[in-house]
DNA sequence: TGATTTTACTTTCCAAGTCAAATAAATTTC
DNA sequence: GAAATTTATTTGACTTGGAAAGTAAAATCA
């Protein structure tokens, strides 16, 4: 299918959709071979900077809704990869943190999607891609 | 929460899903208003270019699963903005048609996604915009 | 300090999405 | 040209995601 004068593509925000569906699908395949999915990364790859986050931090940096990261935590408990910690400062918080397990496989995934990140940086041009970071930090701000 | 030196931020594939979820946050609640989803717009708007598409063709532009695709196409069929035709050429094949009621509903909504773009365009200045919109492209190719 | 409001997170319920299988038509192969 | 394969779409079982309500702790305030 081709279409090249079609106006849906001139949307910022259809590009956007699909550039992200493009490397989300390409990404989910890689981690799939892992047993883990992209959120899942996120979450070990936060925690592993060594802060201690509460449930709601950790939403915000991994870009889900709450109730959708604690089921998301409930499975990762069960998997062994993180544990839950009631806050001591403030018993309404719960902090992630990653276990011996979660760290390790962290590790063995962080390398699938540097690679990931390889390949789309050389099919963009290493320039074009640090400017495509920049441009898209300053949709979010 | 703010952290600025999170290695998170710097993998293209973060950046892109954030920078997605941002615009599909502001857009979706723009189109709630219109009681329509994202994806039924991106329907609307592909069909209005006047081409019969089949439901792997609009699947694919619009970046919906097929099964996915074929759902939301029962419900806007029965709100009234589409229509299904077996292709007469190859039975296998369905076109999807926009109704009157779904071109003139597509027309309203229009405006308030191109309300949104400009509005994310002058957020980043008009040539960055451009740029950002290229650079996308390079991603999906 | 006791009552009210706000904040943090989880649960529930329902709508929507996914994967694999099913259906059905077209194409290929022998 | 019948049988086997491929292609296009839908169906169905299951899982996930989201909005709103629920719970519980902290903060505000009167």
């Amino acid at each position: 299918m081709e279409s090249s004068s079609n106006p849906i593509q001139d949307y910022l925000s259809y590009a956007l959709a699909a550039a992200h569906r493009k490397m989300q699908a390409s990404l989910s395949t890689r981690l799939k071979q892992h047993g883990i999915q992209i959120e899942a990364w996120r979450i070990l790859e936060t925690l592993e900077a060594g802060h201690r986050l509460t449930m709601g931090q950790l939403a915000e940096v991994v870009l889900m809704n709450p109730p959708t990261l604690t089921k998301l935590v409930d499975r990762m408990v069960s998997d062994g990869l993180v544990h839950r910690q009631v806050a001591q400062a403030d018993h309404r918080q719960v902090n992630v943190l990653p276990t011996a397990l979660g760290k390790k496989r962290m590790l063995q995934i962080r390398e699938e999607v540097q690679e990931q990140d390889i390949e789309f940086q050389s099919l963009l041009g290493k320039d074009e891609a640090s400017k495509l970071i920049e441009l898209l930090r300053g949709v979010v701000q």
